[in-house]
RNA sequence: CGGGGUGUAGCUCAGUAUGGUUAGAGUACCUGGUUUGGGACCAGGGGGCCGAAGGUUCGAGUCCUUUCACCCCGACCA
């Protein structure tokens, strides 16, 4: 491509809302430009990454097997009622209506439309497994959109669905499928991290989220320093601590005045908050409605809120006021779990066993001290409900958790027969019985991955293209165009790479020496050629992105080097 | 959805408290000239329903009402 005729424009300032660097730096170097909020337009250089990564994709999808569909954007509502998932979604299904007054939505995922394809036409186990994935648009009716392509409304989302006869044979090809995406991401030069995760309003298990590890990254995750342990902090567990000794004392009950807070109580008995018992109050609500739940752990520990969904089933968490407890007799700071009949509770796994606690008696300015949980293990509802610490220990090795920032751009997880029971997708097995089928999916965020490639490579002059994804990998930046043997060369040159298959362009215009090189370093070309004052020696020069350096190099074996570099 | 902010040239922003020439700057763009290794310089030029609608006034970018959009913090987010 010729840049005097290129769809490139390339501004000195960014938009005013931009943060985050892909935001920047995409939006300055003409990729891509912001039509409403959450809604941006690819422009050419966008639209070559994209194709890009969309064909590694289909080259890794094909490895393993997966055929490519497309499935329309407009869905019918009544596949969503179908589902149930039409009230579960909520407000970020966009809804609408055609002219003959049928409901319709913006497919923000396609778990209903895909097993709709499926069910009827794939009838017998014999066709089994099967995997079919699109990459498509979708949309999602965002409450905040934010930070570029990070998180748009519209975005383009590669989604996978696999069915299956067996258990056994879905782990297969879940692990294929987390090998493929490994792949995936490998080749586009990020680095990453397969972590543990909760499966989110889709329903179930074995959810795993690929990370692309990045300061910017909206979720915190956590690693372990000594084995390949890693998980999103929403489902992050740790290792048995070894129990330190606890200071013994026998069970009684305690005046402790003004010791509504862990510190207080803590600070009281001059112990360390391991060995108290804390209460969070939530609201949760559910389909039908709604109601306080008290959640109990060690006072060194803070609730997660979405272990604590998981833990009860509800749609959401809230705060409760103070008048809602109190209207349950709650008396704030001094709630324990022995003899609890106010409200349903849940108590973290953590303090099953737990022995020589101190927890709150139900009464104002009264603690339990001595108390030995293990005498309600049997009743008492338990579950894990704690969020990591960093430093804590792995659940898997001796090793020790650290936390870091990601950006989710694969989510996979096994659906067992969530759907196919709901949408009524069966098959028959060797006895002629008729099965749902068993499920995976496996989604991955294509325009998400074009802003992490920039969150990962990038400097304070722009984009920094991996090969595997640039747009265009040689940049001839002909020096100035009215040195009629600096241009000869250049065309020479360009049609030369062109011919050899290098997609290239050729900085062909009239401008200044500065202004094309640091132009050619806001888009990120991984090479560029420069053609310029050296040429009367007989050189040119090699300009490396990603290092910045300038090698020099004989007119006559700029060809064969390039070709080396590639 | 709660709280806050901003809408003026393609982009970044002045001007609005106290209404009053033809609405400004930088950048980008066009013409000519000079320049040619790190977003040049000089001269000239084009570009605006001052987010929209209504109102107050002799007169509104500026005051009032309504509305829309966008952004930030939070809630939410397969």
């Amino acid at each position: 491509m010729r840049r005097s005729r290129a769809f490139i424009p390339t501004t000195k300032e960014a938009p005013s809302d931009a943060v985050l660097a892909s935001h920047i730096y995409l939006s300055r170097a003409g990729f891509i430009h912001q039509v409403a909020s959450g809604l941006y337009s690819y422009m050419p250089l966008a639209k070559r990454v994209i194709k890009k990564i969309e064909n590694i994709i289909n080259e890794e999808m094909a490895k393993v097997g997966a055929e490519e569909v497309e499935l329309s954007f407009v869905t019918p509502a009544s596949l969503w009622q179908e589902s149930g998932r039409i009230d579960k979604f909520g407000k970020e299904l966009l809804r609408f209506k055609d002219r003959k007054e049928n409901l319709f939505v913006l497919g923000p995922t396609h778990e209903e439309m895909m097993v709709d394809l499926v069910r009827n036409r794939i009838t017998s186990y014999k066709q089994l497994p099967i995997n079919l994935y699109q990459i498509k648009t979708k949309f999602r009716d965002e409450a905040r959109p934010r930070f570029g392509l990070m998180r748009g409304r519209e975005f383009i989302m590669k989604d996978g669905y696999s069915f299956h006869a067996y258990e056994e044979d879905l782990d297969r090809e879940f692990s294929a499928m987390e090998r493929a995406y490994k792949r995936i991401l490998t080749r586009l030069g990020l680095d990453f991290r397969v972590v543990e995760a909760d499966s989110g309003a889709i329903g179930g298990s074995g959810s795993k989220e690929l990370m692309v590890l990045a300061n910017s990254g909206e979720d915190t995750i956590a690693v372990c320093d000594k084995c390949e342990y890693g998980a999103n902090i929403e489902a992050a567990t740790r290792g048995a601590v070894e129990i330190p000794e606890a200071p013994e004392a026998l069970f009684n009950k305690f005046q402790t005045s003004e010791t509504s807070s862990i510190e207080d109580l803590a600070e009281f008995f001059k112990i360390d908050p391991y060995y108290t018992v804390k209460c969070v109050a939530k609201k949760l609500v559910f389909e039908e409605d709604s109601e306080v739940v008290l959640f109990f752990l060690r006072g060194s520990d803070n609730l997660q809120e979405v272990k604590a969904l998981n833990a009860t089933g509800a749609l959401e968490i809230t705060d409760v006021t103070a008048q809602e407890l109190e209207e349950l007799g709650l008396e704030t700071g001094y709630i324990g779990p022995l003899d609890q009949d106010r409200a349903k509770h849940v108590i973290d796994s953590d303090l099953k066993n737990a022995t020589n606690m101190v927890c709150g008696a139900n009464e104002k300015d009264y603690h339990f001290v001595g108390v030995d949980l293990s005498i309600i293990s049997e009743v008492a509802y338990f579950a894990d409900i704690s969020e990591v610490h960093e430093g804590d220990s792995c659940p898997h090795c001796d090793g020790k958790l650290s936390f870091t920032k990601g950006i989710e751009v694969g989510h996979i997880f096994k659906l067992g027969t969530t759907y196919s029971e709901a949408l009524k997708a069966e098959f028959l097995d060797e006895n002629g019985k008729a099965k749902p089928f068993i499920m995976g999916t496996y989604g991955m965020g294509v325009s998400r991955l074009v802003a992490a490639v920039i969150e990962q490579h990038h400097d304070d002059s722009g984009c920094i293209w991996t090969k595997e994804t640039a747009p265009y990998m040689v940049n001839i930046m002909i020096s100035n165009i009215k040195e009629v043997t600096q241009v000869e060369l250049g065309e020479a040159l360009y049609t030369r790479l062109i011919e050899s298959g290098v997609e290239t362009m050729l900085d062909d215009r009239k401008e200044r020496f500065g202004f094309k090189m640091k132009d050619a370093e806001l888009i990120g070309f991984p090479y560029t050629i420069i053609i310029g004052k050296e040429l009367v020696n007989g050189n040119v020069q090699i300009f490396d992105r990603k290092t910045k350096e300038k090698i020099s190099v004989d007119k006559n074996e700029i060809y064969e080097k390039i070709m080396e570099l590639l």
